[in-house]
DNA sequence: TGCTGTAAACGAATGATGTTCGTTTAGAGT
DNA sequence: ACTCTAAACGAACATCATTCGTTTACAGCA
């Protein structure tokens, strides 16, 4: 099933691209998946084992060092699977499917968040937060370059720094960087009670 | 051209969908638009427009008030756009076009952000942030209950996180609240060199 | 009123694509 | 050798986006 994510390479994918990488006609195909979108689902929990993201061990209440480093660790290797498969992250996000891999680490999240004492009542914001951090930035890293062309701007500003900042993949990174250290700021200052 | 918005009720959307709303043969579109791409761009555009998320005059430099309610509005605003058409983020996101209607709020952002002594060098950062939580919160909006469900999880700190919180829109809301609250206390802090 | 030019609608056709179904093949276990 | 099962196969379909040449509707103008 594997030689699917050589397709991977194109952006896109057809039944009939993938029975050819498997020396197959399409129809045999159905005798091990029951639809396209089975095959998406596939190769997401595919990416995610591989990127070690989905704790094969039981759970993680026991994990030594501090939380911050734990969760910036789960977020950055979350978000590293996608940058290995960038053309996935649409079909990922337009199939809306959500793999039983993927709870694994929502359930690893919440043992962290919860042992750092991040209150009850907002524990599931965080945890859609940093999920929207992530997929956003994945989003980000699946887009073209020229999303953040010079010409399309009109403001000085931005012309500003779109010129200072690097290009594609470094820009990514680092504002994934820097949102990172802004979120586990916040989660922080939640865990003791107000702004201070 | 407005009619193809009845078809976002239903997640998807054919040409001929499209052709039949409007009284008409699928090829006479073809008249009018030069693929089908291009409705969707056309909706992107429509959305923001009628969002008013595209401001309509100039920049925004001489705007009043703290520049954190002006962000906090934007993002908000921002959202919303997708919020009232939630079954348009997959498509736009997979279309991966940018009309330059979007451009304009990138550049009120930048403008604003810069007027906050946000420093260049991580202006470009900062607003790949906001991109990234705004559109990673509205995928989390159009995500199905489902993802959340309890019979899902297999950590009790996270059953009990699911037990607690709202369904659907209210979950979904209050989330990008905390997230934007946490977005602009880091950015707030940026702003003014350290961690302090 | 009749002529003309243009924009839009039309229908038929095409090529991709996902999927179904009944049949056939190959091989493992007895 | 016989049987049972899983997998491959090819021939269909249905759905879609898209193209093309033709025809209609109508506005401007003589």
């Amino acid at each position: 099933m594997a030689a699917l994510r050589l397709v991977d390479g194109t952006g896109e994918f057809t039944i009939a691209q993938v029975a050819d990488a498997l020396r197959v006609r399409p129809s045999s195909l159905y005798n091990h998946v029951s639809s396209k979108g089975e095959i998406v689902e596939a190769m997401r929990s595919l990416v995610f084992r591989e990127g070690g993201v989905s704790r094969e061990g039981g759970l993680a209440a026991g994990d030594s060092g501090p939380w911050e480093q734990t969760v910036r660790a789960m977020l950055r290797r979350y978000r590293e699977c996608f940058a290995r498969h960038q053309r996935l992250i649409p079909l990922v996000t337009a199939y809306t499917v959500s793999s039983p891999e993927v709870m694994g680490m929502y359930d690893e999240l919440a043992e962290t968040l919860r042992a750092a004492d991040v209150p009850d009542g907002q524990l599931l914001d965080v945890i859609t937060m940093c999920d929207s951090v992530v997929f956003g930035a994945a989003l980000d890293l699946a887009a073209p370059d020229e999303v953040w062309a010079v010409d399309q701007a009109r403001s000085p500003a931005l012309i500003a720094a779109i010129q200072q900042a690097g290009s594609g993949r470094q820009r990514s990174d680092r504002a994934f960087d820097l949102a990172l250290d802004i979120l586990i700021a916040g989660i922080a200052r939640l865990a003791d009670g107000g702004q201070p």
